[in-house]
RNA sequence: GUGCCCGUAGCUCAAUGGUAGAGCACUCGGUUGUGGUCCGAGCGGUUGCCGGUUCGAUCCCGGUCGGGCACCCCA
């Protein structure tokens, strides 16, 4: 067999230990904000059926047209990697019966998800995402509750340049009339528009607004716009979506020709987008989706939710040289150990140190005395505790202060609180 | 999926149409059990992979895989 070399498939790649600081630190803000609201944690599979996508995101979305990831079981059933959270947790809440819950039901989760897309800056195949849902409550306040929270994550996490983009879709009552004027509209102008948008204006209509193609854009600018479409109920839904943003000082930027990529929205979604013009790399994004719990075999009940790129917000984090705590904390003490007598005691010296909360590395598989120093010199520590055959006898040990290189002997049952002593000063 | 650029040791890079080096990193040593500086040694690459041109290719050509950037789209 030819030896083939080994790498991680395409726009999938390891994150190595000097990293997951990053992934600790953005989950751990995130939980502390989202516990505090009342967002219970769901874990769903990785992996759903084909359908459920097909019906929540939309068949005519470049999620389903290109970038699913679909495979067959060995009983012949249809599954995919799951796109993004919110299908799977809509799925869960009608499947467990968690309509019987008092309501909102208001869900969080996080993993990774799947597109088979071109990879890129800050775009990977497999991507993480965090997410929140408030399921059973159609209230404004709901949707200005979730905004406030992406823009309070965002600046706990030291990020502050960001922009909340945001629209209203209308609902199915009062969307349909806006479609018609879209089309309408786009009838007579078809001519202009690209290859991608003249096939949209069959397939998904509203996407036509966000299209970058100049022609495109210049085209979108004259053609009606959401809002002036909406009915009492949504216009009122949204005017009052917008007070809820002022009053928590939330900065928005109204953009009519926001629409998003996943057919299931109604009324608001937006986007978090950073200070920098032109720049399309959102790092929250969602919406109220009223239908989308019907559409998936529940009964009627709205819903909202939003998702946030890991990815994106820990190159945002390193950008902005966001001062992320270290992965581990710095050891104080390194305990050097010569020897199988003293190695054989050393388990229980290093676990006493553990337990008085005092952080310590050895290296226990090394032998000499100069390349275990080295160590501990390299790891910073202030304090090399030497630990050999005359020590382990003794029942002593030599403590070394790294600065001065002074050495003392200490007995052993007295070391832990030695250390401790001096690690005051 | 499309276009442009790129692919030499773990990292950063060098080199020549005749099969490759440096720095850093890593390991070890420089007296018996003592670090940082210094000195020395070692480890480490079928030059991403496959094929073509050639007497001969890491360098030329094609393909492929992977990466970067832009587009499409999106978190």
């Amino acid at each position: 067999m030819a030896k083939v070399k080994l790498q991680s498939p395409k726009g999938m790649r390891d994150i190595l230990p000097e990293d997951q600081r990053y992934f600790k630190y953005i989950l751990k803000k995130s939980d502390q904000l989202l516990d505090y609201y009342g967002f219970e944690r769901i874990d769903t599979p990785m992996v759903e059926s084909v359908e459920l996508f097909l019906r929540s995101v939309g068949e005519s979305s470049d999620i389903m047209e290109k970038e699913i990831y679909t495979l067959k079981t060995k009983g012949g059933d249809m599954l995919a990697l799951r796109p993004e959270g919110t299908a799977g947790v809509v799925r869960a809440y009608i499947e467990n019966g968690m309509n019987v819950r008092p309501h909102p039901v208001k869900l969080s989760y996080w993993g990774p998800m799947f597109r088979h897309d071109q990879p890129q800056h800050g775009r990977y195949r497999q991507f993480y995402q965090i997410g929140v849902e408030t399921i059973g409550d159609s209230s404004e306040a709901v949707d200005a509750e979730l905004i406030f929270l992406g823009y309070k994550l965002l600046d706990m996490l030291g990020l502050d340049n960001y922009n909340v983009h945001i629209n209203s879709l209308g609902d199915s009552y009062c969307r349909p009339g806006y479609l018609k004027a879209l089309k309408d509209y786009y009838k007579n102008r078809s001519k202009k528009l690209c290859v991608n948008c003249k096939n949209r204006l069959k397939i998904n209509i509203l996407r036509l607004l966000d299209c970058k193609e100049a022609e495109c854009v210049e085209l979108s600018k004259e053609a009606p716009q959401t809002v002036d479409f909406l009915d009492d109920e949504c216009k009122s839904h949204f005017k009052h979506v917008l007070e809820f943003l002022d009053e928590a000082k939330v900065p928005y930027i109204l953009n009519p020709r926001l629409v998003r990529g996943l057919d299931y929205y109604t009324r608001t979604v937006f986007e978090f987008l950073p200070d920098e013009e032109n720049s399309q790399a959102s790092v929250i994004a969602g919406g109220r989706y009223d239908k989308l719990i019907e559409v998936l075999g529940g009964s009627k009940t709205p819903a909202a939710g939003w998702a946030m790129g890991i990815d994106r917000v820990v190159l945002a984090l390193k950008e902005k040289n966001v001062n992320v705590p270290e992965g581990l904390p710095k050891p104080k003490v390194f305990l050097v150990q010569l020897g199988e007598a003293a190695k054989r005691k050393s388990i229980n010296l290093y676990e006493s140190f553990r337990k008085a909360g005092i952080e310590a590395k050895s290296s226990i598989g090394r032998d000499s005395i100069k390349s275990q120093l080295r160590i501990a010199n390299r790891l910073g520590v202030r304090l090399a505790l030497i630990f050999g055959q005359k020590e382990a006898l003794d029942g002593t040990i030599i403590l070394r202060e790294m600065d001065t290189g002074v050495q003392e002997t200490i007995p052993l049952e007295k070391i832990v609180d030695e250390v401790k002593k001096r690690l005051k000063n």
